[in-house]
DNA sequence: ACTTACTCTACAGGGACAATATAGTTTCAA
DNA sequence: TTGAAACTATATTGTCCCTGTAGAGTAAGT
């Protein structure tokens, strides 16, 4: 499960992404047409913004924006930013790894071997996926294909 | 992230696996070849025997053993007995559908459309792939080529 | 100035996780 | 028949994280 925290990043980076390039978008209305409560969705974008996926402007016009393009933007990365590791195991994080104090011989552990499969398989879609493949109706082939 | 209590209760179906069927096994054995603490396990392993996954025989020659063949029990099965639905999202999952209280159209949802991938992916992994399985030491080619 | 909007820090309530504790019950064997 | 070993069951505990809320502050436009 991810956290609702993600799941609210990941609509509002979305959002952004409808609106045009350029022009901020306020908080407030990413919060209404999300059913995003304003407050906690200010502390999810200022976290996008402190690594570099939005940019915002303060003020009266001021608002928030995709700072990269949309197709340039995974899955995989806000879900690391928001919820942090996306293995299924400390052990198999590429960002956080972790030895499982319990675990004699990580080499020869079923567990973990059947678990980097799950990882692959996980990461396959989250990190080839972006916003913008988000966006159409139909998923691009390399992932439709990917999974079956 | 799976959880502590999952990892316990596989790695224990692994080690019940390697055992001749029919002895029964005991618990501490388990839980200090495994380094699992026993009262964890003892737990475990109850909640593992009520899905009828396991049996066990008290008194002094008593212990535990796989019920079923460790070919049909699958690490999908196991997972949602210890943690819940495998799937990222509530409405996604088959055991537990919940719809996400925010979300307008579930149908149009983009979040939802990725994420649908990964859970495929996800599942094609943990519902085909069994306690035996983990055993050999080379997975069979149906896991090994699905993922690539 | 005044309003609007973003920035930042702190914190609170609830629930899940990982055990631990305690009190049984069953079985076997000496 | 008594004791020890092993499983059964429920309750409780401490910690951490998730999901927000609160409030004061800063910047920018009009």
């Amino acid at each position: 499960m991810i956290s609702q925290k993600a799941k609210y990043a990941l609509r509002a980076l979305v959002a952004l992404a409808r609106r045009p390039a350029g022009k901020p978008t306020f908080i407030s209305e990413i919060a209404e047409t999300q059913n995003i409560p304003k407050k906690f969705l200010e502390q999810i974008l200022l976290d996008l913004k402190h690594h570099g996926l939005v940019a915002s402007r303060r003020g009266k016009a001021g608002g928030y924006g995709l700072l990269r393009p949309a197709d340039t933007i995974s899955f995989g990365e806000v879900l690391r930013i928001v919820d942090g590791p996306i293995a299924p195991l400390p052990c198999l994080s590429k960002i956080a790894y972790r030895r499982c104090e319990d675990c004699k011989d990580e080499a020869s552990c079923e567990v973990r071997r059947v678990f980097a499969q799950v990882a692959d398989a996980t990461r396959g879609v989250l990190d080839r996926t972006t916003i913008a493949d988000a966006l159409e109706a139909r998923l691009p082939a390399r992932l439709r294909d990917a999974v079956a």
